[in-house]
This record gives structure tokens, C-alpha cells and sequence, in this order.
DNA sequence: AACCAATGGTTCAAATAATGAACCGATCAA
DNA sequence: TTGATCGGTTCATTATTTGAACCATTGGTT
């Protein structure tokens, strides 16, 4: 790993519940050195990545990141062109709606909006994803890079009872996706939150990222289920025309016998 | 210089109107090694810090960065009590403002506003600025950290016939700043643009920034500039405020007394 | 088709920079 | 006074970074 790595790495300690870190603890976050941290710190403030609070000598985030981060969204405005799309998915579905980007082999929050209708309702922390304990995830497993299945599969961290925890059981996970279009986590990642989620894609046809709804999980019913999917399938198009691409035949193929099903299934009960 | 800060500095040349670069680009850029920059940008692939293009190959701004940005934003929420300052200084110049933030011996700008009441009006790239060239670095030179000043004497790269070059033409601004409470600069970094700025404080009393109006030149009259005086003292007092500090006294008894030789100034003429 | 000049990307010995245990001074509480 | 923090620094050892030369591919020109 390069020190780079190492450096930018100290970034992702940092978040909105944690804003602002002692050289001290920030060594034990990141278990290394004090002296590495210190210096890798220095870089980053040299950077203007992160700066120091003159009161209390704690680092936090700096002023760096605002510039770039708003230079990558005039360039690649995908935050923007997503969040029309969340916002109807989500009234249309009366609960959260996310959607994430894959870069390299990580997935990223990009935004999300709750909706309104409901007083309980799921608040999505904009943080890095668990592939193989979101929708997000497991749409993105299913679909993009083969060779994320082994990262996720030597990454089992264990959120609640119901998260998949062998390498059999993701595979399980990974091919129901395959097989339906979307990704399914039953409080998978937390336990009062169920989801689920679609593939989304850009220009080349590769894999961008995911569209997910997030239901409370007492409110999870077939019939919303059925709802959030065709809502889903929607949304993913409208976000891959977005990022300039197209959803491919096939995935549109199984989306369209997924849909089939769940209807037979209900005139039947 | 560690290579993280190498590293980093790559991100620098990515800007709205340059926002995908190849690699061989970069290295002309940088004036890097091919091989160095190509680690550099997988160090920072690595990070979610940049992307690349998957049909032209080149590099942009990666995802990673619009994270790290909201939790900055939502944790030193400066670029949000500065909009409503810096509109209001718009308004009442008509003539465009920004502001910028000093961190490490960096300007950065934080955002800007442009006045809708002229038709021609001065529209402000989000780069970093050049101290020695600006108004607003300029402030800061006079009243920030006293080392900037031998960074910025090392590095007078000259804009316009109007950019001081000399180490002393740079001395004497900056005593002219300290003397009269404003950074003020006459077609020095642009032809078109002739700024007023003034120093904005933090929690410590220290500098932490600057406020500025830009004028379209031919604008620029001793009556506007009174009136940007008068404006940017309340813009400084409020972003300080909102930034959690005060004017120290002994800039507001510069700020009176310069306001009031302008006055004298004015009935004599 | 052959050629050239780009491009992105890789290799490996030499050079340089990263590393971390030990240390320093300051602050705070007991 | 003592002891336990804190942020920060030192320096010999070690491991990573470095870059000239190299390869493979692409796209335009003769």
C-alpha cells in the first residue's frame, strides 16, 4: 500500500458525527504510529485536506475538499441529475430512497432523500457501504466488476442476525439478484431496515452504481415490495440515461419476468 | 516534499474548465515522471479521489471527494453563513464578492456571488489565488501569518502590467493594506477587474480569511470604493461573527479612520 | 501496408523518503 | 510531586519511491 494510500486513508476517519480528531486518537483509529500519523496529517494540511482547529488542536476536514468536490460536480454532475430522481422515487414509494456510485471497488454514497409521507422513516448515513450487506451492495456485486465478489467475500463484517455471513450464503445472495434484477437485504445492515435495491449504468454499459429504497421493516409488505420494483426500474433508467448510458437488454429482460412473477403470485393468493 | 503532498498536488490541475486529463497531459503539467504520476493517480484511483474515464482513459475527480466535502460542510459550516453575507454585499455594490479562507499558507476561494445589476460584471474562477496579485491576498499578507509574506515574494508571477514584481513594490501594498484596513488592487490579476478586500477573523482572533468585491474596472470610481468600504466592513464583521470570532479593535480603528479620510476627502473635492 | 508519433502502462536497479521506538515539553488531575 | 495524558520531534534502520528505458496499442500519414 502506498503511503498516498496511508495518508488519504486518515480522511476517512472523519465524519459528521466525528468532525474533528486528536493526533492521538487518530492513531488509534487508524492503528499506526504517532509519528507516521503526524506526518501524514502535515501532508494533508499541506494540502489543505485537512486543517487544524487553533483552539483546540484537533484536525478536521479542510477547505481543499469544497473546491474539489465542486469542480468534480460541475464536471460530473451525477449528484445532480440523481437527486430529481430519488425525490420522485421516494414520494412515489413513501420511504428513502439512496443511490450509490462504484469507483474502483468501492461503493459510494451519493444522495438520498426521505420522504415526507411517513413519521418513521429510514435516515441514511452518507457513509462507504458493505457490499455484501446493503441492496446497494449485492445490485453492485451482481452486476459490476467480477472481481469484487472475493473483496466483499473476505469482508463479512457482521451488522445484525440476519447478515449474511459465509462465503456460500453470499454467493446465494449474489445469484437471487442475478436472477431477479434487484438486490433484497431483509435487516441485513440494520435491523429495523429492509431494501431494495436496483443496477444502474453508464455510458459504456458497465456498472455506474445502484438506486435503492430503504424500508422501515415493519412496513415491508409484498405489495410495497412489488411497488418499490417497478418505481426501482424506473428510477435506475432515468439515472443511467443521466450518466449518458442505457440499461442493457438483459437486465431489462429480467426485470420484466421478475415483475411477471410477483404478479402471478398475486393473483394467486 | 512527501509524496503524499506529490500526490495530492495532481488534483490541482483538474478544474471545470479542465476536467479530464490523460496521463501523458499530466505529466506535462506536473512536470512529473510517467511512471511516478501513473502510481500517483492509482494511489488516488485507490482513494476514490479521482476516476477514469472509462471510454477516453483520461482522468477526472472521483466520487470520494463529494463526501468528504459534505461531512466538511456540514461539520465548519463556512461556505453556508458566507452566501448570505457575500449576496448581500453583491447587492448593495452591484458588483460581484467572494470570499476566501486561509489554510497552511494557502488561499482558497469559498465562494462567490455575482451582482445581477449590471450586464458586464466580473465572474470568478474558484482557484486558488495568487497573494500578491489579489485583494484578497493581499489582506492576508498584511494581516496573517508573517511567513506568507517571504512565500508570496518568492512566487510574483506577473498577470498584467499591473502586477507588482518587485519585492519591494510587494512590501509597500501590503504597509498600504495595513495602513488603511483594505486590500486594494488596479487591474493587477485581470486587466478588466479592480478589487477591494478586507480581512475576515476566526475564533481566535486570528486571520482566517478575506472578503473582496471585484470591480469591472471601468466601474471603479472613488465613489464605488467608498461605498465597497463601507460594505465590506459589516460583510467582515458578519462572516467573522458567523465564523464564530470578532474584528479585533485594533482593525476597526483602522477601518474608522480610513472611512473617515475618504470623507474628509470627498468634501474637499 | 508500412511508418510514425502519440497514447497508457510496466520494469528494475539505484536513490530517496518513510518509518517507529524513544524522547521532549506542555498540560491537567490527583 | 507525581503520573498520565496530550501534540510534536529525532535519527538510525528500512522499505518505498523513483525514472530511464521499455512494451503494447491506437490513430493518423505517406
Amino acid at each position: 500500500m502506498s503511503s498516498a494510500v496511508k495518508t488519504l486513508h486518515l480522511l476517512s476517519f472523519f465524519s459528521a458525527t466525528t468532525p474533528e480528531i486528536g493526533l492521538s486518537a487518530l492513531c488509534r483509529l487508524a492503528k499506526r504510529d504517532k509519528a507516521t500519523t503526524h506526518r501524514h496529517l502535515q501532508a494533508l494540511e499541506e494540502a489543505g485536506f485537512v486543517e487544524q482547529n487553533p483552539l483546540t488542536r484537533q484536525y478536521r476536514l479542510g477547505p481543499a475538499l469544497l473546491q474539489l468536490a465542486q469542480t468534480r460536480e460541475q464536471t460530473v454532475p451525477r449528484k445532480e441529475s440523481a437527486i430529481p430522481v430519488l425525490k420522485d422515487l421516494a414520494e412515489k414509494t413513501g420511504e428513502t430512497t439512496h443511490a450509490s456510485v462504484l469507483s474502483g471497488t468501492t461503493v459510494f454514497a451519493l444522495a438520498s432523500y426521505e420522504s415526507a409521507q411517513h413519521s418513521t422513516r429510514v435516515v441514511i448515513d452518507l457513509d462507504k457501504f458493505p457490499l455484501h450487506a446493503t441492496a446497494s451492495g449485492l445490485s453492485i456485486l451482481a452486476f459490476g466488476p467480477g472481481d469484487l465478489f472475493e473483496i466483499a467475500a473476505n469482508n463479512l463484517e457482521t451488522f445484525t442476525s440476519h447478515t449474511v455471513n459465509s462465503k456460500a450464503s453470499l454467493e446465494e445472495a449474489v445469484q437471487s439478484v442475478r436472477d431477479t434484477g434487484f438486490g433484497r437485504t431483509i435487516q441485513s445492515f440494520e435491523d429495523e431496515v429492509s431494501s431494495l435495491a436496483a443496477p444502474v449504468f453508464d455510458e459504456t454499459g458497465n456498472l455506474a452504481g445502484a438506486v435503492s429504497v430503504a424500508c422501515v421493516a415493519t412496513r415491508f409488505s409484498p405489495e410495497l415490495e412489488r411497488k418499490c420494483q417497478e418505481h426501482l426500474i424506473t428510477a435506475s433508467r432515468d439515472l443511467t440515461r443521466g450518466w449518458g448510458g442505457a440499461v442493457p437488454d438483459p437486465i431489462e429482460a429480467i426485470w420484466a419476468a421478475t415483475l411477471n412473477n410477483s404478479k402471478a403470485l398475486d393473483s394467486t393468493s
